[in-house]
DNA sequence: GGATGTGAATGCATTCACAGCA
DNA sequence: TGCTGTGAATGCATTCACATCC
């Protein structure tokens, strides 16, 4: 059994807060889209369900940019927030995986305009291999290291079975890609160089179930 | 602009433990398989790293099943775990928008045996009522109504444009579904007799992001 | 007046450390 | 001896409340 490093922090801040900026990034895109220029941190707490203090003292961690009796202008926060987030320079990821997950990310074109680009798809059937998929083309395996070099990759989206992710993420980690967005379910064991984001199907449902379970009751 | 309610908790239970719970089930599953007969608090915390400390005291909030000396007996541990996540008994659930992301979600099939089942799915496309994906049948939106109450359905995966999440959101409210599984990137506002978990593949980039430019700093 | 930014206070969650049991 | 269950202690995160600024 191999054993799992604990979460670690990267920094001094709060790792919900990180999770938050990007909640505040979305919303203040749409604001921005809706022509509104400032906006308050109470505005901006109210729209997510979140206080105006946790939405100030989240923002001053990196610095001030408010404006006392303003509140703070759109344009400018979401700058800074992608700043911030290290999306304001454009992010190379590479899926593996290409059943019907990862078809589906690889037509899904909403992350183009927020700062990553899907450059290749990769699967271990032959018979996948060569098609292009939302204008990706899925590649073999053994090209990975290649691909990787040459797009300077540093995240990969992993969407191959459970069975199979372990090892995908030891190949990936040799070949320097340092953040994995899993949908596999299972807990993948990584070294220090390495973060990893699970999003598992099922544990989601459960969260569900539970909480609508208390509801029923 | 309307106004989120805050996460409220369900009971005196921290929400992070009901997470766990899920990831204990998860890894439970997988020694159940390999035929092993019990697990220490250590082991299974080290498989996913979290403290022994802390998985006895996530699973010493719902009573006492652990045998001294011993650990805890996987089977029993993995039925008391079902019932307490309210997987021992099947629900339905429904899939909103069969586009691209509906259409891998029906057919994957790694909810089936952990007490989910996709009952139907329902698009406001015409062109794509009538088909069979996943062998589930995708209906037009005005049959919702009747295929959750035939089917009791509480719980639904949403999978449509982000424009149009909210207004699913206020029908199938309506019809008494209580959890919805959230793909659409925004925040939905919901009573009090509801409860969301949104999946935003742009925040969980993000995340990653932030982290792997720490690193490469 | 209407905001931000922030120390201080509170409230949660995690870890420690050990009694108790097989 | 090996492990659980749990109060006590610690450590984090959030909220309060107010000085401060436009």
């Amino acid at each position: 059994m191999r054993r799992l490093r604990a979460t670690m922090r990267t920094s001094g801040i709060p790792n919900p807060a990180i999770r938050r900026l990007s909640l505040y990034l979305r919303q203040l895109d749409l604001y921005s889209q809706a022509g509104q220029r400032t906006v308050s941190s109470r505005q901006l707490g109210q729209s997510l369900g979140i206080s105006d203090a946790q939405v100030r003292k989240d923002l001053a961690y990196f610095g001030q940019f408010g404006h006392s009796g303003i509140g703070y202008r759109v344009d400018e926060l979401v700058a800074r927030l992608r700043n911030i987030l290290g999306t304001d320079k454009l992010w190379n990821v590479v899926v593996i995986g290409a059943g019907n997950l990862g078809r589906a990310l690889l037509q899904y074109r909403g992350f183009m305009s927020k700062g990553f680009r899907l450059v290749a798809a990769f699967d271990q059937d032959a018979s996948k291999v060569g098609k292009s998929i939302g204008g990706v083309v899925v590649r073999p395996m053994a090209s990975l290291a290649n691909v990787a070099e040459e797009y300077d990759v540093r995240l990969a989206i992993l969407a191959v079975p459970a069975a199979a992710a372990q090892d995908v993420c030891d190949d990936l980690a040799r070949i320097g890609v340092m953040g994995i967005l899993n949908f596999a379910p299972v807990a993948l064991s990584t070294g220090t160089r390495m973060v990893q984001n699970t999003v598992d199907l099922a544990v989601q449902l459960e969260q569900l179930s539970f909480q609508v379970k208390a509801m029923l009751e």
